[in-house]
DNA sequence: CGCCGATGATGACGTTTGTCATCGAGAACT
DNA sequence: AGTTCTCGATGACAAACGTCATCATCGGCG
């Protein structure tokens, strides 16, 4: 018999999972042998089953994939991540491949390319989305300090600058400040638009 | 021979899509006969079908899930639609009723429900997902008058009034009045939060 | 060591918001 | 015919916000 590779997948949806793992499993040389609904149970479930490769969805309850990522590689290390995202944002491509991810894919990428993607893994291979690729070396690195993207983030469910001085521990001073900062860098005219541009790049 | 129940697949994500109409066509009674990539092609190849069931994804490019619904109506009397979608907004599942959709389910629920979904609507049944039906009920109408929306639908970007009143044809004073009422009818401390209030909710 | 950048804070200043009272035109309902 | 509601606008006022100058501490780096 020829050995299979064995694959971990991990997504909240169930109807995206079960279907992916069932056209994963129709390929003769993969087998899915493990599934899991976030990202804690997706780090039990790939060290107990000693996966290969795991293919984790980025938004998942608990831990996203890219933290799911950092794990694996302290726990599982000859384990390889694949990424798959809704929406491909510059900055999550980064921070992947800095938490040791081999692959990133779009989910508006064609089937037939998830299954080629996680064998040129498993062989020690990587492979991104080519247009995600060009957008993130046309978008740059963040310009933020770690602390004002904190504070951005803080900022980002629209609550008034005491309420972010509150959660952050801060004056109500030096958030305006970091905020100021943080708008200048990304040429916002206000805190909100900030928040919108960061997060379209995947920054915060 | 027992006669198949026809379907459209729309998403957008192909690699969803693909492994969805795969799922789908596993079972016996059922036959995906046309796949779309978004609002427009879902409808023109609904209609080109003749379609017994259509099942669209809730966010696509050009056409919404719901705007194709109501297109449907008109053009293909006869078919029956079937929303999912990644978030479950009780306001979507509203405008989706009003728009004649039968079935409504979030991709959270298991695979097996989808097609049972799909012979339930066929027979002319309607199935919404129980969670979202008992927010839908809790949440209530939305408060907002149509223009307070619009408003409030500009100021989503975090621009500044006088842009939001350039792009409303608007005097800046009555889109500053127009926001008021709107944060006042969601308890919102400002417009920012008010957006996130009215999106959580699905009213924008 | 000296310099720089990140962190954290304060006060002052002008601008942008949010609130409110008030007004008028048109539509709809009684 | 009168009331009520939405839409649209104005002006005034207070609070929140964005900007800037300035200061202090700490860690890293040449």
């Amino acid at each position: 018999m020829s050995t299979q590779i064995r694959i971990l997948l991990a997504d909240d949806e169930h109807l995206i999972r079960t279907a992916l793992a069932q056209m994963l499993d129709l390929e003769d040389d993969l087998s899915v042998v493990a599934e899991a609904v976030d990202g804690e149970h997706a780090v039990t479930a790939a060290v107990k089953h000693a996966v290969d490769v795991a293919v984790l969805d980025l938004q998942m309850p608990k831990l996203d994939g890219i933290a799911v990522a950092e794990q694996l590689t302290e726990q599982l290390p000859g384990c390889r991540c694949v990424i798959i995202t809704s929406h491909g944002r510059p900055g999550h491509l980064k921070r992947a491949l800095a938490a040791g991810v081999r692959g990133f894919l779009p989910k508006t990428t064609s089937a037939v390319i998830l299954a080629s993607v996680v064998r040129t893994v498993h062989d020690g291979g990587r492979h991104v989305d080519p247009e995600l690729a060009a957008e993130a070396i046309a978008a740059g690195d963040s310009p933020l300090t770690p602390r004002e993207a904190d504070v951005l983030e803080l900022a980002a469910t629209g609550a008034p600058i005491d309420d972010i001085a509150d959660r952050a521990a801060l004056s109500p001073g030096t958030v305006r400040n970091y905020l100021s900062n943080a708008m200048t860098k990304l040429n916002a005219a206000n805190r909100h638009e900030a928040v919108a541009i960061a997060r379209r790049l995947g920054w915060i």
